[in-house]
DNA sequence: CGCTACTTATCTATCGATAAGTAACTCCTT
DNA sequence: AAGGAGTTACTTATCGATAGATAAGTAGCG
């Protein structure tokens, strides 16, 4: 792939994870590239293609990181710190957040290619939650294990959402510290 | 107070629960009520001094609501879902957020004036439930109750935002029942 | 020659914001 | 009671900035 197609998906991730969609801006994406914003439309003909782009890479990203660690042989415990990792990093680079968090305060101001793609990453985060309680709750149910799954991602959005509003990655851990307490997450 | 201003309070909410902050136009609010862009001027100069009063307003809405359910003499059980309610019931009207999650989602855009008003609604909620906490688990400590309150604040927003990207409200209720099923909640 | 990866230049739309004008109403003075 | 002054709540018109998007031109490479 092109270089710059790569730095442009790069910069562009980044301006949506820091200030959103909405101030996703070809000039600004150029300009910190250092090339003309005609050139952006080159790559990325409108801006609905462009955030369909960005959100499927996370997406895919996302996947192949969950993948990794369910092939890891760690412990579900461990796993879930490295996946819970991701979205404290997103926080401890400049307050930034999940791609995926920041699409969905958004989603109705979102072309329907973006939403698509949005969708995905959800799916990736709740198999891989699902994976995880089958194997460390093996006591709960099929339907109990969608349930609980869809619970510890939005618990853990959530977290990363009000920690962002209060400036303090610490309310992030603080947060996942009682959501462990209580046998939420592992 | 001006008619016209209470006008522009309510449908500015709704925009900013609809779409963000970014989205708030001047120009949209003012066809809504059947004005001029330039008459929203008139009551709100800039769009910080918009979005601080929505933003005020919103918070202060909250705290009479809280204080409400704090003197009802119910139950804790009974007054957090009254509380949840109104979460719930943005979500009901048109998908919409609460104002705080998508305000925090967009954090870094925010003028400062609408920040300060941002991070009031979050005190206001998180002292009415430690108030909760205070009455229905008296066995945490002070210390405890703190963190307490900001996990369950951040699930619930984290189930509202998690259920908009999902446009399906089931995943609000799913979400809170899964914690109130493991002791997080009431 | 023709394709790739751009730049230059420009269009239209929309944004927040402001200056200037105006109709309606209140209040004070004579 | 009459009439002017001042205030309130707007409208009209416009400014400059920025947005996404596109047509046309171009440099370099196979």
């Amino acid at each position: 792939m092109s270089d710059t197609r790569d730095k442009i998906l790069e910069i562009g991730r980044r301006m949506v994870q820091s200030n959103g969609y909405n101030a996703l801006s070809f000039r600004e994406v150029a300009a910190e590239i250092g090339i003309k914003s005609a050139a952006v439309h080159y790559h990325f003909p409108t801006k609905g293609d462009l955030g369909g782009a960005l959100a499927n890479k996370y997406a895919q990203d996302a996947q192949s990181f969950c993948d990794g660690l369910l092939q890891s042989g760690d412990t579900a415990e461990k796993m879930f710190r490295a996946y819970t990792g991701v979205f404290r990093a997103a926080l401890a680079d400049n307050n930034r957040m999940c791609l995926y968090g920041i699409m969905a305060a958004e989603y109705d101001d979102l072309p329907p290619g973006v939403r698509v793609e949005v969708d995905k990453f959800t799916e990736v985060n709740l198999h891989f939650l699902e994976a995880l309680l089958k194997r460390a709750k093996p006591e709960l149910t099929s339907a109990d294990i969608g349930t609980r799954a869809l619970a510890i991602f939005s618990a853990i959005e959530g977290a990363q959402l009000v920690a962002r509003g209060r400036k303090d990655i610490t309310v992030f851990d603080n947060a996942l510290a009682a959501h462990q307490a209580v046998g939420l997450t592992f």
